[in-house]
DNA sequence: CTGAAAGCGCTTACAG
DNA sequence: CTGAAAGCGCTTACAG
């Protein structure tokens, strides 16, 4: 059985209200006892219990964090300024992902809520605005990329997608393929209408059958590929939901003898590090993935300390250009 | 604020004892009282204080798992595996990382331990058996790879290497540069121990400016190329500490027109999801990830059940030959 | 089957 | 400056 603040009290012959406030810094305690208390509670190897002082005191310092997919190194990034921010401010982080499983995420926020966290961050929702119901329950929650939330930190997926398609009609390609997520979310629709938009200021026909479906993964990539190298007319650039979706379809191509970027060109998103150091290395929309976890936990800590107004913000991509992409042939 | 036990207990006329054995399913208990309390429990949005339920029963149903790093998906894939005998067993994970730094994975147990989980998963530690002298702390701590803490499941780092080792010497490779994770843990010295016992076998001179530090990440590979490529005399095959640092390795080879495999093999350890997937894909040695996350889990809930003694745990790795090695060219 | 009471390990007004 | 007491939200013997 752990030590507790009693065998402490015991021990240094005073009451554990002492003890408490020898440990808790309390300004009412003299400097002796005070340093007699701290020294004995070491040296027993006394560690207090949180779940009895978040119990009485009604508050909690861990902020949970729950991200789509472990295995997607944005979600991964992220998590390294939420931790920056929340350290630095005494708070821990309990993370959790939910395997882009909408019911997995719910039974995550349950888990979360028993355990009367501070706040919680979701990166990556499947229930979007549906937070908003779980008013009643009051724990703070901020999430990123998912701007029609009231309290959420976006990059912007439509001017991000304007910027990959843009780039390549400006390269010359004409049938440029889009894979997608294949989840109707908000930050999916956002690039396929950017996709929309631009096809359509420049003239050139959208054709559905360039639309295809990935799983945000390598292997929905893989599997995207084989469908659009079966078309009558195959695609001179494929623009992809993301990073990993990119690296399925460059691996795919490359397997089925199809030059990037001589033979197709290849857009990501998100710019994780493999983006650079694949080969060839990847075009990509980079996402500012510390400035999206950084303000998220600077937001949810302000809807911990004052329940204050905050607005969703929405933060700008930019375009990095690498060696996965080049002019188109004719 | 929450609603309590006694919220329910006024609404439905009976005391807080009857509210909780009704949630609990305690058998003493009238069906119909049961019924009752639960749907009102429910209609109000109860939900229990997860602390003050373990302080009163004194366990947590929470598992505490830290892991070396995020941004390597090998720790990442651990966490599925966990996470699927956790949850069976109804305990729920509190993840964490301590970015390779001891003093943060120090910082980490003392913070799982004034949560009083339940028990403790480490992976990739870089305390070790420090762990033991914890022991004082109650808490049940099992680490995956490192075979001489008492707790522990491990994938067989020297016959790993040993394998990638004949391999390559069987091609005919005879200067095969190491690349190290550049910290000097059990997991490194059986790699490099197994790395030096096949040369040694086979009477090819052991070179020490072949064997380069890395990071465990693809920054150490990179740098490690350069300076393997500024030798005298250039190694004909690179074997690496793990897949991250092959990627690495792989890239800046190819930056400097070095072919792989043609000019160069390389092998890596781990067997990660983009080693399938990178171009050429990666000849490497495969952990039995989804095992050791298993039994991990498996043992620490052992540990946590009955005190019960069990030992430390050895899986065997496999060679899995794909296209980043070829044959010596002379 | 149900309730009153004690207690888990803390913190913090309230006295002194 | 220090201690006794109350209480955070639960669970669980102990009575009835």
């Amino acid at each position: 059985m752990p030590i507790t603040i009693k065998d402490v009290a015991k021990k240094a012959n005073v009451s554990p209200s002492t003890v408490s406030r020898a440990l808790n810094d309390h300004p009412r305690i003299s400097t002796e006892t005070k340093k007699q208390v701290q020294e004995l509670a070491k040296s027993m190897g006394y560690v207090p219990s949180q779940a009895a002082r978040n119990l009485v005191t009604q508050r909690s310092a861990t902020i949970g964090v729950a991200v789509a997919d472990y295995l997607d190194p944005f979600y991964v990034s992220l998590l390294a300024s939420i931790e920056d921010v929340a350290l630095a401010n005494n708070y821990d982080l309990f993370v959790s992902s939910f395997y882009r499983d909408r019911r997995r995420e719910e039974k995550l926020f349950d888990s979360f809520y028993e355990k009367r966290l501070a706040g919680i961050i979701v990166a990556g929702s499947l229930i979007d605005e549906g937070y908003l119901s779980q008013e009643n329950r009051s724990v703070p929650v901020v999430l990123i990329n998912c701007f029609s939330y009231p309290f959420s930190v976006s990059a912007d997926k439509l001017a991000g997608a304007k910027m990959a398609m843009e780039y390549l009609v400006g390269l010359g390609h004409h049938r440029i393929a889009y894979v997608s997520q294949g989840k109707p979310l908000n930050t999916e629709l956002l690039r396929l209408q950017g996709y929309r938009s631009v096809l359509r200021k420049h003239d050139i026909p959208i054709d559905d059958s360039l639309i295809v479906p990935g799983d945000g993964g390598v292997i929905g990539g893989i599997k995207a590929v084989s469908r659009l190298l079966d078309l009558p007319e195959k695609p001179s650039a494929i623009f992809c939901f993301n990073d990993m979706t990119a690296i399925g379809v460059m691996n795919a191509l490359q397997k089925r003898g199809c030059q990037v970027p001589r033979d197709c060109s290849v857009v990501g998103f998100d710019d994780l590090e493999i983006a650079t150091y694949y080969h060839p290395s990847l075009t990509t929309i980079r996402q500012p993935i510390y400035r999206l976890g950084y303000r998220a936990t600077e937001m949810l800590l302000d809807l911990i300390r004052s329940d204050g107004e905050v607005g969703s913000e929405i933060l700008e991509p930019e375009l990095i250009v690498r060696d996965s992409t080049a002019r188109a042939q004719d």
